[in-house]
DNA sequence: CCCATTATGTGACGTTTGACACAATTGCTT
DNA sequence: AAGCAATTGTGTCAAACGTCACATAATGGG
């Protein structure tokens, strides 16, 4: 089997499924693209074309507010990405996207993704399926955020997504957990 | 025109347009409900088997944690509502849904509803639309805690949302804010 | 392999927040 | 209208956090 999002899209069947039909039809609809450590996808300001999938490397998602950065995602193997706000309505972006690491994606420009959401019902029950996935998952994210202490968010992110240290610096982290640098690192020192 | 959420459902067609047909059958699967103040939709530790639709009245999403209770959401005339994590993944809820004012709200039952996605893709195509439309909103808020200090959230809620001061106690409207009640107190009398 | 650059740790200090206790106010019920 | 319960405000104090400054460690390019 050549390289192609194909074998990703099945193993998402748990959340979402695709008859192979569907699956082949998406795939035929991307290109690949090298990212070097440091690309930007969006720039806050442009207007988001795309969504990706990204087959090898990682990215992060991140604002400029007051001289910082500020991190809201990071995004790792085999998930997708976009600024949907800027890729639906058609507004600049808000926030960047940018590969933190080497590696390769996949990306469908949104015209064609809304013609296969026109061409496809199952795409389109696939599109609603993985946007439920997302909006689950980003409900959480948002209760996690205001049911933790600082130090509680750090424990949890340690026990629930370890690689999350391997692959991101404290720096960006700490504006991920809603806390400065320097706090983190305290925090750190204090726990085994 | 009897009263019915058809009217709604019309009224959203910019962010997800409906055909007649389409809302009509959507209409023909749903039921009216009066709630009472206090009155829950669904409780931590059941599965949530319905979406909601508040024709009038106010509700709350909230969690218990160390003896308080953590608000997450508000919602109000013309939103829809539910536990989707119970709902779709058949899981037992992690928060709940309560009334905070006497009102009237639509139900779907969720067996209606996916039966619904099966019979029409253009509800399946709006149920997506729907999502991006909740997944943008929430990756918003997501980044709105993340980027603003306690006293700036509140001044935000004031200029943006200030019926939410007018329908939501302060106490539930400071874990929302992420603070104590205290700190609320004390940020409102600072501010002119 | 060395040096420059970046990332991380730490000390000091002022500010903010949370926790607890209690007072004042509001709102609802009878 | 009175009285009770719930909500909101406030005083005090300790703990947590942010900021600034600088030290140390790790990284990467030439």
């Amino acid at each position: 089997m050549k390289a192609s999002p194909e074998h990703f899209l099945q193993s998402l069947s748990h959340i979402a499924p695709l008859s192979d039909e569907a699956r082949e039809l998406f795939a035929t609809h991307t290109t690949s693209q090298i990212v070097k450590k440091g690309d930007y996808l969006v720039r806050e300001g442009q207007r988001c074309q795309h969504i990706w999938l990204i087959e090898t490397g990682a990215c992060r998602a991140f604002q400029h507010h007051n001289e910082k950065e500020i991190n809201t995602g990071f995004y790792f193997e085999n998930t997708f990405l976009t600024n949907l706000n800027s890729l639906r309505n058609n507004v600049t972006a808000d926030y960047n996207i940018q590969a933190i690491e080497a590696g390769t994606i996949w990306k469908w420009h949104k015209d064609n993704l809304f013609s296969l959401y026109q061409q496809s019902s199952e795409i389109t029950a696939f599109g609603r399926q993985w946007l439920e996935h997302l909006f689950i998952e980003q409900e959480k994210h948002n209760q996690w955020l205001k049911r933790h202490n600082p130090e509680e968010r750090y424990q949890s992110i340690l026990t629930t997504q370890p690689e999350l240290l391997q692959r991101v610096s404290l720096t960006q982290l700490s504006s991920y957990l809603g806390i400065s640098r320097e706090t983190l690192s305290r925090i750190r020192r204090r726990l085994p």
